[in-house]
DNA sequence: CTGAGTCGGTTTGATTTTCCAACTAACTTG
DNA sequence: CAAGTTAGTTGGAAAATCAAACCGACTCAG
């Protein structure tokens, strides 16, 4: 049995897997998208997402469950909220980035789109580097680890912040 | 009539949103994992997913009608295929890593999951620069640039290969 | 040669999700 | 007071997904 094999019946568990139950369902990253981008009402993010407005209801509070978003009253009477990233929100960035890198080296054709720069100005030419050994993540370089639970201690400065 | 907005009833036409039509559909990031992995077989990929047998046919089929894998025949009689990624299947690396790195992060509970790391051994700790000033993405670095189409020439160095 | 097993699917029918348009409640604005 | 805005909810149809069974073309053990 081979690193890579699990079990017979049992699909690989991982926190590939885990992250997309959250940031996997239909219209989940394009709401991040728009309160990237700083839009954050309901009707909004509906409109430019092209999400309807039930489903965007649902994954809202999936997210927010999840503490990626939070709601943020802007008016008492009537009660009206905002969806603002949490600083677990704000981590999708990298994503995001690598998708949109990827998607506009590999997903060219007659449709025209928005494009994305970094704040410098620069187009979108991310690269993915290794804290560690400061080496750049290359095809292939993903590895599989350990399994990791709750009982493994979080360093201090990934502590969730809610 | 700010950037970010879009006009009244179209939504954002963009790299990310042009992503997800192929790589945000249900099972389409956890079958290339799997081929990232070095599972490259029907059968194997179907069980390590979780993913029924058809719909994981239909995700094949749309990956590779995108360039992303190919069909690489292994047997002749019966024809049999193995799954592989293209060089544009192989460059999601970025995406899956920062999926990863963000899910073991943020996404810990009871569960025992498989962690990642680098080639190098190092725990998966991605850092994600700007080619262009050298400087890290933070959150809020993402910036809506201009509109883009294949009228725009490709770099050579990033044309796609079949 | 027979029977079991493998492999890569396809088929079937039930279940779940998504879509869309209309509707609502509680306001604000002209 | 009528119209518009905002953040949803509702209902019914359409589409996607699910699980399990089935299939054809093989291989392999006995």
């Amino acid at each position: 049995m081979t690193p890579t094999d699990t079990a017979r019946d049992a699909p690989r568990a991982c926190f590939i897997a885990a992250g997309l139950e959250v940031l996997g369902e239909r219209w989940a990253l394009l709401a991040l998208r728009e309160m990237s981008l700083g839009v954050h009402r309901f009707d909004q993010i509906a409109r430019n997402t092209g999400a309807s407005r039930d489903i965007l209801t649902s994954r809202l509070r999936t997210l927010e469950s999840h503490g990626v978003i939070e709601r943020v009253q802007y008016s008492e009477h009537p009660p009206r909220h905002e969806y603002h990233l949490t600083t677990s929100g704000a981590e999708i960035a990298p994503i995001l980035i690598s998708l949109a890198a990827w998607s506009s080296t590999w997903m060219r054709d007659e449709t025209p789109r928005a494009s994305y720069r970094h704040s410098c100005g620069a187009d979108l030419e991310p690269v993915l580097t290794c804290a560690e050994c400061g080496e750049e993540f290359r095809p292939g370089s993903l590895m599989l680890g350990p399994l990791v639970s709750t009982a493994d201690p979080v360093p201090v400065n990934q502590q969730r912040q809610i």
